[in-house]
DNA sequence: CATGAATGAGGCTTCATTCAT
DNA sequence: CATGAATGAAGCCTCATTCAT
């Protein structure tokens, strides 16, 4: 049972290093079984096909990020709090895990995103509820949530892209200034 | 020699459909033949290889953006209004091109970026230099350009996308709204 | 295991028939596949490329005419002897294999040859050692290695291929008096 | 009138050169035209074909050769005083162009040669009829004129080729001891 | 469960030849 | 005569997937 569950990962992670080195399709199965050193046909006792593996992966990836990101205290903290927590979480889970970030990139612009579009909705629901209630409060202007998802959290996944690429350096004090710039959008303006 | 013209750039336009419709590696040449009305064999008079042609739309589509998008009176503006006209001018090109939104997406997230980086760096350089003299000058706040970018022209692009995606319907109040937001976060705090 | 190294030969064996009968050029892989009873891919499991199928297939033909040409008693045959051996060997197996013989004709005038030059060179030494040390000794003429090489054993590939093309019958009484003559022709001459 | 000459001369030439540094099937007919200055489309002008090319070639080079070797005074010269004759102008022709070496080679153990073989027979019959008579006087050994052709001839190809391929250096001394040594095998051996 | 040889459809590319200009 | 863009058949090779062992 272990066994499986190691072998199984050892795909997935083998896979995650090879997809995001060569992109989809220069990555053989042969070779994730190579390098993941099991066989080429006993993939296919983990995933139905290539497109199901890779599939997968998006969607393990995506979970545990989703996952970390909301490990906010929604009890303690007003929206705003909330907010701001997982706007570092989310920058600091990207900035983490260049592989994740490139594969989600890479996975997100091709036309496989079209097999799970919505897929994890839900379980920003919590999210997303918490807005519209500073919205209604109004801590945060009022603008679809859509829209203050790519001021905010949007800003995090590219600016921990841009720095887990190495083409930014960001350190804490930036950190701090750019999280404030971006409460500063998306809070009312003072008058 | 109109012809040529015409065939290079039927080749050109069909494939910026066909590869974003199915991705680059659903897309053979021989469809992108079919479709252009032309012959498999003649693509290659025109471009090297599949590669080279990926990359030759790439470099005219992003070549256009980059006219376009900083079609801007540099002269007559200060910085901020420089800034804000290239702000709406890169959403609202990428919000009414959505093929060419989606193939750079899908490009620039691929490991052919790889061939092309930093091919259009110059060309940026006005923007850049205009940004730079506005931090001086206290009337943006001061963060690394490429922070600022994605703060602002970053975010134009964002949007641009979930719009043309049809994800949300940005109009023209919500877009004074995000504008406005933007700037506000790349302003100094008024005290 | 077995079935392994039939396949592989099956393949080399009809690429041989094939390659003579049409030239390299003129012979698809897919028609060697077919021939040999295996599917075209898995040609690629057991040589990199058809470029290295030919020149594997050289490698096993050259090689086993070396081994049965230089079959000598190099210990009991004074070198006169020795190349005697040789020159029948050589002239008896072109004529019995007119297939490798055009295999290697075809082969070592195309620009395939440049691939392995020289890569034979070293089996041949025992036979340039004795051949000089003939020399030295006053039974053989002085002239470069090369020379005497085409004088002798160059004659019994020529012969051969035009007994193995049909255009001449050579019996045995013939080659008694042509390797005489050879062997007249690389002695001294007698004073 | 000139220059149609002059054209098909050019892409002949063209031709032999690329012909023996690619082989046959790696010289495009558009890379000989692009070489020899000409369009396309012109050759098949001049040549039916890509393989009415290569023949073409083939005759002319093999005609010119033939001409060159057989010029020795056949009214003046016992019929071993033209062997010696057509040996030598053999070995320096040969010897002194490399590429028509070279694509006679290629050619000749090509499955191309089918279609000229024996074509050049009647040229060389002068020289086999004075042979035979030489072998009736009792000048040379009662072999197959082929035999005797491959014992003499043959064997001046043979370090003609070696020679222009730099593989062995013959000097006018060897050459002298080499003609004889040919000379000394097809004769009858002193009693 | 595990292996990896085997399959074969399909992709990219080349190039002899044609033909409108 | 001359051009060279255009054609399209055919070749080499890859690789997702299967299956006998």
């Amino acid at each position: 049972m272990a066994k499986v569950i190691d072998k199984r990962s050892a795909i997935l992670n083998t896979a995650l290093d090879l997809l995001v080195e060569n992109g989809f399709h220069n990555t053989p199965m042969s070779l994730i079984a190579k390098e993941a050193g099991v066989s080429a046909g006993i993939i296919y006792h983990y995933f139905e096909s290539k497109e199901e593996l890779i599939l997968e992966l998006y969607r393990e990836v995506k979970q545990k990020i989703i996952s970390l990101v909301l490990e906010a205290d929604f009890q303690n903290l007003n929206g705003l709090g909330v907010l701001k927590q997982v706007w570092l979480n989310t920058y600091h889970y990207y900035a983490s895990h260049p592989k994740e970030t490139l594969f989600l990139e890479q996975f997100e612009n091709s036309p496989y995103i079209k097999m799970c579009l919505n897929e994890f909705n839900t379980q920003l629901q919590p999210l997303f509820v918490w807005t519209e209630a500073e919205k209604r409060a109004g801590n945060i202007i009022d603008l679809p949530i859509e829209v203050l998802y790519e001021l905010s959290i949007g800003v995090a996944v590219s600016l921990a892209k841009q720095q887990s690429a190495g083409i930014i350096h960001i350190n804490d004090e930036i950190l701090d200034q750019v999280s404030a710039a971006i409460f500063r959008s998306i809070q009312p303006a003072r008058t």
